[in-house]
DNA sequence: GTCTATAACGAGATAGAC
DNA sequence: GTCTATCTCGTTATAGAC
C-alpha cells in the first residue's frame, strides 16, 4: 500500500521533472511567451490534458520555473559564499562579495534562457505569483550576510547617508534587514542591482564587440561595487 | 512629377508611421516574439502582403523599431546632457552625469516596453544586425562625453588601474572612446552596464515591495555611481 | 514604377466532437 | 486519448489599379 504510493509518488515526480525539463528546452528555443502545454505534451508523448494533472495551467509552469531558476541561483550564490575561504587564505568580506558575483555571473552565463526568465523582460500576460517572491531574495539575502557579517567583523566605517534618502533608507533596513545601519541599507539594494546589470549586459549581448575580456572586466567592476557597501577601503 | 513623388514619399513615410505605431502597440500587448506581421496589417485594415512593400520581412520590421526606440533613449539622453545646466548653476560632470540618468530612467519608464525590447531578454530567433550598433551607442556616447568634458575642464585624479585590467582598458580605450585615458575607460563601461542595471530592476519589477522612493533612490544610486568614474570627490 | 489585393504554400496552433 | 476541421502565421507569386 505504501510501497505503492511510494512508486505513484516517485512516478509523479519524475513526471514532473520530464515536463519541467521539456519546458525549459523550449525556453531556450522560443521564449517564455511562446511556451505552450501542448508542445511540451507533444513532445513528450503525452496528451495536452494529461498534463493539467500537473500543471492547472500554462501560468503554473511557468511559475515553476521561475522558482526553479530563482533557486539555482539562489543555491549558486549560497555555496560560493560558503565556499569562500574555505581553502587558501581566510575569507574576507571583499573575498566573499567578488565569489559570489562571480558564482551568479557563471550560473547565469551557463543558463542564459533561465536567467532572461527571471531577470529579463516580464513575460507578457503573466504576473507572478507570491510563491516566487521568497526565491527571488535569496541572492539579495546573501549580499546582505555578507556585508553584515563584514561589518560585524572587520568594523568598517558607514557611508554617508544623505537627508532625503534617510526615511527610504530606514524603511529599506527595517523591511528587507532588520540589523543593517540603513545607511548601507540603500547602498546594498543599489549594489544588487547594479551587480544583475553587469551580468545582464553580458548575457544578453550589449556587450559584444564592446567588452572582450569578460572575465577580468567583470572581477574589478564587481570588486569596485563593494566599496559602495563598505566592503572595500576607500581611496583618497 | 515632382509633386507626385513628394505625394507618394509622404504617403510612404504616413503608412510606414503606422505600421510601426501598430507594431508598438502589438509590442507592449503580446511581446516581442509574438509580433506578427499579419495582425499589425488586420489592425490596419491592410492585407499582410501590402506591408512587404514597408518591410521586406517581420525581422525587418522589428530591427525598425529596435533603432527607433534606440534612437529614442539615445535623444533623451542627448537633450539632457545639453539642457544640463542652461537654467541654474553651471554644470558640472557630476550635474550632467545625474541628469542624463534621470533622463533615460524617465524615458525608460514612460516605454517600458520599448525599453524592454531593447536592454530585455533577447527575442528568441532574432539576431540583431549592423544597423542597430550605431543607435545603440548613442547612451554610452554621451556618458563618455560627460567624462571627458569634466576631465578637461575639472582635472580630475585617475583611478588606479590594475595590471590584469590594463589590455582590455586600453584595447577598450582605443575602440570606443579614443583620447580618453584607459583608467577611465573600464570604470565607464562598467558604470554604464550598472545604471541600466538601476533601470531594468525598477522597469522590471524586481524592486516591487523593495524600493519604494524610487525617484530619491536613484538620484542617489546614480550619484555615487558617479563616483567610480571619478566624477564625484572620493570620501575618505 | 508603386502600390494593393487575391490566392496560395507549408507549418503550426487550437477547439471540439468523438 | 484521438482525430479532424478550422484557425493562425510568414512568405511568395500573380494580377490589376493608379
Amino acid at each position: 500500500m505504501s510501497a505503492i504510493r511510494g512508486a505513484r509518488e516517485r512516478a509523479r515526480i519524475e513526471v514532473t521533472a520530464a515536463i519541467k525539463d521539456e519546458a525549459r528546452k523550449q525556453l531556450a528555443a522560443e521564449g517564455a511567451a511562446k511556451l505552450s502545454l501542448r508542445a511540451v505534451a507533444r513532445e513528450l508523448g503525452m496528451v495536452s490534458s494529461a498534463l493539467y494533472r500537473y500543471f492547472p495551467s500554462r501560468d503554473d509552469l511557468l511559475t515553476a520555473l521561475i522558482v526553479d531558476a530563482y533557486d539555482a541561483v539562489g543555491e549558486a550564490a549560497e555555496r560560493a559564499h560558503r565556499a569562500a575561504g574555505e581553502s587558501g587564505a581566510p575569507a574576507t568580506g571583499l573575498t566573499r562579495w567578488v565569489a559570489v558575483g562571480c558564482a551568479v555571473r557563471a550560473w547565469a552565463l551557463a543558463h542564459p534562457h533561465e536567467y532572461a526568465l527571471i531577470y529579463g523582460s516580464p513575460v507578457p500576460g503573466y504576473s507572478a505569483p507570491q510563491d516566487t517572491v521568497g526565491p527571488a531574495a535569496r541572492v539579495g539575502m546573501v549580499l546582505i550576510a555578507i556585508v553584515e557579517e563584514a561589518r560585524r567583523d572587520e568594523g568598517l566605517a558607514l557611508p554617508p547617508l544623505p537627508d532625503e534618502l534617510r526615511p527610504e533608507a530606514e524603511r529599506l533596513a527595517a523591511d528587507v534587514a532588520p540589523g543593517l545601519a540603513p545607511a548601507v541599507a540603500a547602498p546594498l539594494v543599489a549594489a544588487w542591482a547594479q551587480l544583475f546589470g553587469l551580468i545582464s549586459f553580458e548575457v544578453f549581448g550589449q556587450f559584444n564587440q564592446v567588452v572582450e575580456a569578460r572575465e577580468v572586466f567583470f572581477r574589478q567592476a564587481v570588486t569596485e561595487l563593494a566599496r559602495t557597501v563598505g566592503l572595500l577601503g576607500r581611496r583618497g
